[in-house]
DNA sequence: GACGACAGTCAAATCGTTTCCACAGAGGGT
DNA sequence: ACCCTCTGTGGAAACGATTTGACTGTCGTC
């Protein structure tokens, strides 16, 4: 905003013939006493210049500059624009402002992110992106955020993460470990599994969910049921294939809802009938679960309410109050790619 | 970022034995010369004491937040996510940030958001948001926008929209047109069309270009082929199934995939046949489009690149350079779910 | 009638930068 | 010897708000 005629709260106050503090005081309806008439007088001056107050001024001089700034993998998968979604309704009524910025999942990006963010002096960084595996990544975010809380700062995480700070977060374990029994209690006794990029914190709680529920219910444990999809619809697919060309199994469990959907059209493409031959299911409950090729049986994981929840504890943390952590689970939701094994 | 222990450029000066001018100079490298010798003085004192420029008190005196405020009807939708990435990614290299907010297609949140990026002092404002068919709405955002000009401001537009700005969009009227033609070529006469929310600008021209299309080939125009799908999967199915028990038609035309998967669902289910009975048709090409009950044949509307094109337009722009408007055309990528009508 | 409390106002300091201006010294050209 | 340019530096004035402290009245109370 170069040049041009930006009106300030000095244009303001000459107009209404009152000094600055003053016109300050009932533009920012100050605790301070104005009378009604001086009041009237800076309200209509405001209105007909057009006054908006310059919000960075302000945090220059407060110290609090009413933004936020997200950290998401990527903002156009919707499990992220759902959670945006939720923290931006939520924080919507108090008046601040989000920024967002996708890592692409590169440690180095989502360090610079973070940098950015605080020098644009953001009241507070959330963490919607997992974590990712990388020791210099981790210990390097660690120092920044430590220094940011020192300098006021409030983080939050919504996900899987090393980073000590208050969360919200789902259930992924207890989810991959429901999601197996669900499963297993179908007879179902060799469940492939795709995993997402396993440089994300996320997957690996995911997939040690899995592999505790394998155990536990003394089902097939094979190394050669296990295969990356990459957390993309392609790659759901690609793994599929790869597994279907290694070993045999009677389901398949995904990491997620895009490669669930993925691999369910890579196998009815392929002629294995879904459920009939091998059951399919996913995680997350994306809105086209529903609409695949298959209606997808899944775990629903609320992302709009993490997204709100989130928001919520960030205000009272903001407000000063004691942070609480949460848990939210999951909701099996039945559809038709699920069946029992056959016998 | 209240209280804490921020390091301002002074104690980096006082640590160097420099004035903050110098200090300034050479944290922000200015054109201004600065010795060897003290630059590296200046750069170990702010390393030392893990200095971060404040760019809220610079913007105050540079007039330039390196800020840009963006607003979309639903950030949870992966048209908009997908618009927002290509922004993102464009401006990246140019050190700005990005503000997001979704307006829900309410006027008054609009107007609302436009005014609150406005007092952030943002440097430009892009309306990747479809404008509104709202009187009011329109010549207060124009008013609005104006003033914003006048102070210097920038603003774009992504879409379809009344507002007079530099912009870049898709061809929507020219889309719907190709892809009636493209299945009027296959024998359809009868195209049903399931149109978007009638608030927005790009449903209006999107219908535009259909009744165009059906008007110029000669098609069956009757009122009783078109309904409204609200953009979203539910609204498609609830529209095709009204549009069933209403009229008979060989294929239908959605204004978007999402309502275009939705209508495939509900007609399997029904059990009519697609292609067999009724062919279907949708617009965008969202990721998911390929992974639908059946595979759906679309015209495919970059929208990634939509947002990348938005982000050099306005680079261009606030580097001082003459706009260009551009238009995007789509590409018809043909799937499964379009046939010949039956004889 | 004196005193304190309080409403109402303003001038000035402040936040953390950038930038204008002044100034000193070095060096080069005539 | 003179002038001019150029490098390198610091002081101080911005930018546009909030907030502190001081100042004037007015009113009620004892």
């Amino acid at each position: 905003m170069t040049g041009g005629s930006r009106v300030s709260l000095r244009h303001v106050a000459e107009l209404a013939g009152v000094s600055v503090a003053t016109a300050s005081r009932v533009m920012s309806d100050s605790s301070h006493p104005v009378s009604g008439s001086t009041r009237d007088r800076v309200l209509s001056a405001a209105e007909s210049l057009g006054f908006e107050p310059n919000r960075l001024a302000r945090a220059l001089v407060t110290a609090r500059s009413q933004t936020i700034g997200v950290i998401v993998h990527d903002i156009s998968d919707p499990y992220f624009g759902d959670i945006v979604k939720g923290l931006e309704d939520g924080i919507h009524a108090s008046d601040y402002r989000l920024f967002v910025a996708s890592s692409d999942r590169d440690p180095e990006k989502e360090l610079n992110y973070v940098r950015a963010f605080q020098a644009q002096q953001v009241d507070a960084l959330v963490f919607a992106a997992s974590g990712l595996n990388d020791p210099t990544y981790e210990r390097d975010l660690t120092a920044l955020v430590e220094r940011y809380r020192r300098a006021g700062g409030v983080a939050v995480v919504l996900s899987d993460h090393s980073l000590a700070a208050p969360r919200v977060r789902f259930d992924n374990r207890g989810a991959l470990t429901e999601m197996v029994a669900y499963l297993a209690e179908r007879g179902h006794r060799r469940v492939a599994y795709i995993t997402g990029p396993p440089e994300l914190a996320v997957c690996e709680v995911r997939f040690g969910g899995y592999r505790a529920a394998v155990k536990d219910l003394g089902l097939d444990a094979d190394e050669a049921l296990v295969e990356d999809g990459r957390f993309t619809l392609r790659g759901g697919g690609e793994a599929v294939a790869t597994l279907l060309g290694r070993t045999d199994f009677t389901a398949v469990l995904a990491a997620n809802d895009l490669m669930a959907i993925g691999a369910t059209r890579e196998l009815v493409v392929r002629g294995v009938a879904v459920p009939g031959s091998v059951s399919v299911a996913g995680l997350d409950d994306i809105a086209i679960a529903e609409y695949g090729p298959v209606p997808l049986t899944t775990m629903r994981l609320p992302t709009y309410e993490l997204g709100q929840r989130g928001a919520s504890l960030l205000l009272r943390i903001l407000d000063g109050q004691e942070p609480d952590d949460q848990l939210i689970v999951g909701e099996i939701i039945e559809r038709e790619s699920v069946t029992s094994a056959p016998v």
